[in-house]
RNA sequence: UGGGGAGUCGUCCAACGGCAGGACGACAGACUCUGGAUCUGUUUAUAGGGGUUCGAAUCCUCUCUCCCCAGCCA
């Protein structure tokens, strides 16, 4: 599973604001390195938003010479599980990073977490507040009005730290008890409202077990994290500016290193969500599959919808980094896993829907061998054989009884060539009792063997094609937009986005394929000729019997022709 | 009505007091044994009003719009 990829060219990251930040900083402060992390909760699976953080923190380490922690921030045992670790760790390494031997466990530092607790009370900067849950909320204020002091405020040093040591002895039953902040309850930012530092949690912790019932919350653990481990930026999502006073708080009390704090735009993506409610609903309720179902934009669903690690790095680039919020649109993701493929992915011929063609000059029981590339982007990839015969099977939409304007592919009368193969003139056509087209006849050209007419004559279209005889049939599985509106998180009033899933995000065909198909092996990549890129699914797949993802279509002149025809109608 | 943040082509990102540029998309053409790829070209933007300045997307000011914050989640 684990890749090596070279560096995305330079060509396409510019700069952006926090590379600027980055290297004032170090001139300023006379810095050799930085130090970065990428900290996610071990609490569900990473999509494509956090390959943008990954790319940037990993990035920015690499461009000033530095290096990138990984840390899971694990907090929180009610919500985090062990079976997340593994599968975190394997989509950043899928990705092409390596944080070498630096992973890190926030639940690493509770102990010195405590301690500086202890400081903070000592200090007189935190107390242990009785009040519930509820009572809490109601002391916070609102938006527009300050909050009220705690009753518990006023606590003695000794009583804080006695109460505290209690705490962590599991005197207390969850809830009973929370160490906070003493800051200011009419702060206008709510975060200083004597921000809780500590809960009483009696839950089991995927690493530290029953060692301890309370447990740090986010603000009072991330900031101290970053400083254990010399972060000189500490990157994070706009949704943190309100928290940095915060942080910025509990790192000059405490008198330790102070990280530099930025935050940036999260990604959104068109016709997709993000959020992990969102994305577990859609497991949950069985839209998809699971978390790896093709159409999930989880780091997982991409690679089994055969993205590459490289395209979704370059596209990380291209999409920048800024603040203001925004909607990148799918079409740059496509656009970078075709443009990564178009040089990599072998060139194959399959057929989604059969139609099928005699063509009645050709010698019965005749079969060639047609020499075919594999690759015109890259020589290296070679040649193959591809069997052809008297039958052939042909894409229903590669026929029409009466051409409609713009279509020059086989009609009756038309000329066409079949790719490394032969001209072939369409001379009649059968229907079914319906009227449905279910045969051609046709009659081929000899001279023109392996696609070129010796009089130069031209056709206007080539078809791919595979051999009745000789093909092989495969499920495929073709994979569209999982939502049919731009931005499935900004609807009108009332409407669930679930309402707006793309019932034909997934259609499943047999289709048929050239005999070479039938021995590749999970997660390789075709190019089914002018219709798309392909993977062998890596779950699904067995021996002998690949079964195929569309990944992307290919970009399609005709398709553009036919929905202005019908825009126009 | 509190605090924080953001407004530049259709989309995303540059330009940081000196010719508003790139990528994707769209459109047009060339080329092509994939209506793919490639190549060429076209199109469209500084939220609005004042001000400072020789010169403003950039500085000042007022206004408008959008986003985030009231977990013992992260």
């Amino acid at each position: 599973m684990e890749e090596r990829h070279e560096p995305v060219s330079s060509a396409i990251s510019a700069t952006n604001f926090i590379k600027t930040i980055v290297a004032e900083d170090l001139k300023s402060k006379g810095l050799k390195q930085i130090i970065t992390r990428f900290p996610p909760e071990p609490n569900g699976y990473l999509h494509i938003g956090h390959a943008k953080s990954i790319c940037l923190n990993f990035g920015l380490a690499e461009d000033f010479g530095g290096h990138c922690n990984f840390r899971f921030d694990d907090t929180n045992p009610s919500k985090e599980e062990a079976e997340y670790v593994e599968s975190i760790m394997d989509d950043v390494r899928w990705l092409g990073f390596d944080w070498e031997n630096r992973l890190y466990y926030a639940s690493d530092y509770f102990e010195q977490l405590y301690d500086w607790a202890e400081k903070l009370i000592k200090k007189g900067k935190a107390f242990v507040c009785d009040l519930n849950a509820e009572e809490i909320k109601q002391y916070r204020g609102t938006l527009t009005e300050p909050g009220k002091e705690s009753p518990y405020r006023n606590r003695t040093v000794e009583e804080n730290l006695d109460l505290f040591r209690r705490m962590r002895a599991g005197e207390f039953p969850d809830g009973a008890k929370t160490l906070r902040a003493k800051i200011d309850m009419a702060s206008g930012n709510i975060n200083m409202r004597d921000p809780v530092m500590y809960r009483i949690k009696h839950e089991e912790h995927h690493r530290t077990g029953s060692k301890w019932c309370i447990y740090p919350m986010y603000d009072y653990a991330h900031g101290q994290s970053d400083s254990i481990e010399g972060i000189t930026h500490s990157i994070c999502t706009m949704e943190y500016e309100d928290h940095r006073p915060l942080y910025d708080w509990y790192l000059q009390e405490l008198e330790i290193y102070h990280p530099r704090q930025i935050e940036f735009a999260r990604l959104n993506l068109s016709h997709t969500v993000l959020s992990k409610r969102k994305l577990l609903r859609l497991v949950k309720e069985g839209f998809v599959k699971g978390w790896d179902d093709p159409r999930m934009p989880t780091l997982a669903g991409l690679r089994r919808r055969g993205y590459t690690p490289q395209s979704i790095r370059n596209f990380c680039d291209r999409i920048g980094v800024g603040k203001k919020e925004s909607l990148v649109d799918t079409a740059l993701l496509e656009f970078c896993i075709r443009e990564d493929l178009n040089k990599r992915a072998r060139r194959v011929m399959a057929v989604l829907n059969p139609l099928k063609v005699v063509i009645t000059n050709y010698p019965e029981g005749q079969t060639e061998l047609m020499d075919a590339v594999n690759n015109p982007e890259d020589p290296d990839a070679g040649n193959r054989k591809v069997p052809f015969g008297r039958e052939i099977y042909i894409e229903l939409e590669d026929f029409m009884e009466e051409p409609a304007k713009g279509f020059f592919r086989l009609f009756p009368g038309n000329e066409v060539r079949l790719r490394y193969a032969y001209f072939i003139k369409c001379t009649n056509f059968i229907k079914d009792s319906k009227g449905n087209i279910i045969e051609i006849h046709c009659t081929y050209d000899p001279s023109t063997r392996g696609g070129d007419a010796p009089d130069k004559r031209k056709v206007k279209s080539t078809l791919h094609w595979v051999s009745a005889l000789h093909c092989i049939s495969a499920e495929v599985r073709l994979y569209d937009k999982l939502f049919l509106t731009e931005d499935p998180n900004t609807l009108p009033e009332g409407k669930d986005f679930i309402e707006y899933i793309n019932p034909d995000s997934l259609i499943v065909k047999t289709a048929l394929l050239e005999p070479s198909l039938k021995e590749s092996k999970a997660g390789e990549v075709f190019q089914f000729e002018r219709l798309g890129y392909f993977c062998v699914d890596t779950v699904d797949s067995l021996p002998g019997r690949p079964v195929f993802n569309r990944t992307v279509t290919l970009k399609d002149e005709w398709v553009k022709i036919q929905n202005r025809i019908h825009k126009k109608q």
